[in-house]
DNA sequence: TGCGATATTAACAGATCTGTCACCTACGTA
DNA sequence: TACGTAGGTGACAGATCTGTTAATATCGCA
């Protein structure tokens, strides 16, 4: 199998997953709709936890550099980036393909703690928050890392909301509260 | 089946879903765990997404109930029983059986917009907010509905966090942010 | 052309899924 | 005692689940 079809494999796989959820996706669809015969498959990923292990690890990659590129985008300063996170997401809430936070979906299936697919969960919303720190460092609040817990609270119940509401607006309920936040938070020198 | 054998049977498989998932719990295992056979299951819920409305229905008002006396246990003023919100989540994350919210878990396996399972999970939502709002309302905000839907993204991140990280630390960082939420919302009368 | 590696098809194993069927038992009441 | 009802048992249908096997086909490359 190519590089090229291997990755498709992945790609296609990730959508069946977030659409239709990880129990209720069957092998038998995954090669059906991907076009890859489920022996082929099997050669590469020995379960099909390894290939849900392969399509997270991909919507990783792909969802912080859309988020983080147009967190950029859509604003200069940290601060005002820190805030963009909201403006982001509502855009995503309002796409049609939007079904939720695939890591919450998938924690939510296999939830153990020690389980692969949690972990995995974890360790993406864990890349988001050191992101969001970081921004809050360069912005100069005392304390980064609980400023990037506090945005992580608001961006994972808006995206929960979101799901379950087929609404886009409680990007712009978490947006208004993190602009509060922003700005009553400590920072080091006050500008 | 006696009322009281009905409401065990429903009691145990609301349990079973809410720790193993709802596709990843089968009504074999259903009828093992809770002594009931298949076959009088099956006599009283035609299908196995009847007996999920009923164990998501057992648990909307326990959870309500719970969470409700709780905040007016821990806080006299609506206000604080408005911040009191994480305070009894917080003592929630700490059991041993949190496993996160059923409804997110729920709405998140079966999601489609038009979902028995997805329509009763966003109803449960929403007659919290409703509370929350009655609460707000009585504190004298201005925009009752809005604050209640703020307080919910913060309930719902902390609980997504909660349950991914097991840790009840969101519960803090949600408490924090109501907190100032709290204060910088106008209210018709300042006090 | 022919080799070697890889992919494909189709069937299969063995388990589990939802839901049903026929038969049996236990019990309250007449 | 006899009857009706409600529940239990265990097997079963038919589909689907993950994962495998064996034979066939395709393709790059020498």
């Amino acid at each position: 199998m190519s590089r090229n079809k291997r990755a498709e494999l992945v790609e296609r796989s990730l959508w069946l997953f977030y659409r239709n959820g990880f129990h209720a996706t069957g092998m038998d669809l995954v090669a059906k709709e991907t076009g890859v015969s489920k022996t082929s498959i099997y050669k590469h990923f020995r379960t099909k936890e390894e290939l849900i292990l392969a399509a997270l690890q991909l919507r990783d990659t792909n969802f912080r550099s859309w988020l983080f590129d147009r967190m950029e985008t859509l604003a200069d300063t940290p601060k005002a980036q820190m805030l963009a996170i909201f403006d982001a997401i509502e855009e995503w809430f309002l796409e049609d393909s939007f079904q939720g936070c695939m890591f919450i979906k998938a924690s939510a299936e296999y939830q153990a703690e020690d389980h692969a697919i949690n972990q995995q969960s974890m360790a993406h919303k864990q890349l988001l928050a050191d992101h969001f720190a970081n921004l809050a460092s360069a912005a100069g609040y005392v304390d980064p890392e609980t400023l990037a817990n506090r945005l992580m609270v608001l961006k994972e119940g808006a995206i929960v909301l979101a799901a379950m509401s087929h609404s886009a607006k409680p990007a712009q309920d978490a947006r208004a509260i993190a602009q509060v936040l922003l700005e009553t938070t400590a920072r080091k020198q006050d500008a």
